[in-house]
DNA sequence: AATCTATTTGGCTATTTTACCAAATAGACG
DNA sequence: CGTCTATTTGGTAAAATAGCCAAATAGATT
């Protein structure tokens, strides 16, 4: 594997990874119904102010997410829409996933 | 966010959490190309053979990919091919944020 | 200017992930 | 049977991640 190719999945891995916590997913599809600034999410997620606000800034270093302060809150908005059909997706895999499991339980 | 709502989002992190790393995504994008084994995988990705079986049997344990073992050699598919649609998400969320700084650098 | 509010940052600990080496396993084949 | 080959597993050290608390910021509001 060359050089570009290796920093072409490094770049891939890094947004990849930014979603890979149950946290981030909620705030993606969350956000996905609307703007959502962080003491809202914070009261549905029920974590700490910081712990959420960190979240929030992962998803927003990658540019999956953006903020805009308006007062005091800070809202924050889905800024690339097509990261909702990873969903769609995963469900297939746990789908696929359990019909096998499924078929293993009849046969035996 | 009640126990169930939480279950789901912790079982879709799981998938994509298996999707999170450069060389796991190397190996989907290799398998969606054909069957490959471990030491075909290895010698492309240029780790040690054990590096490459673990980042298999990730990938293998959240089930996008199978194993069948033929003669001494084990080989891996993809099993739930749209995983390969991350990637054109993904390389949207890249140029996104890429035109951004471009707007960026030519104001300044 | 002082204070209050929403959010971010720094610091710390606990947990998880990763990579390599060495050793174990499974099966093919002389 | 013993050996060789492809792969997996166990062990370990280094690095990355996640959560909380406390403290710092940035702006509104009095």
């Amino acid at each position: 594997m060359d050089r570009k190719k290796q920093a072409l999945f490094e770049a891939r891995a890094r947004i990849i990874k930014a979603m890979a916590h149950p946290t981030r997913l909620f705030i993606v599809d969350e956000l996905s119904r609307g703007q959502r600034c962080v003491y809202e999410l914070t009261e549905m997620i029920g974590a700490d102010t910081s712990t959420v606000s960190k979240h929030l800034s992962v998803l927003k270093n990658v540019g999956i997410i953006a903020d805009e302060k308006r007062g005091l809150e800070v809202y924050y908005r889905l800024r690339v829409p097509c990261v909702l059909n990873f969903f769609s997706c995963v469900e297939s895999v746990i789908r696929t996933t359990a019909k096998e499991q499924m078929a293993l339980i009849k046969k035996s």
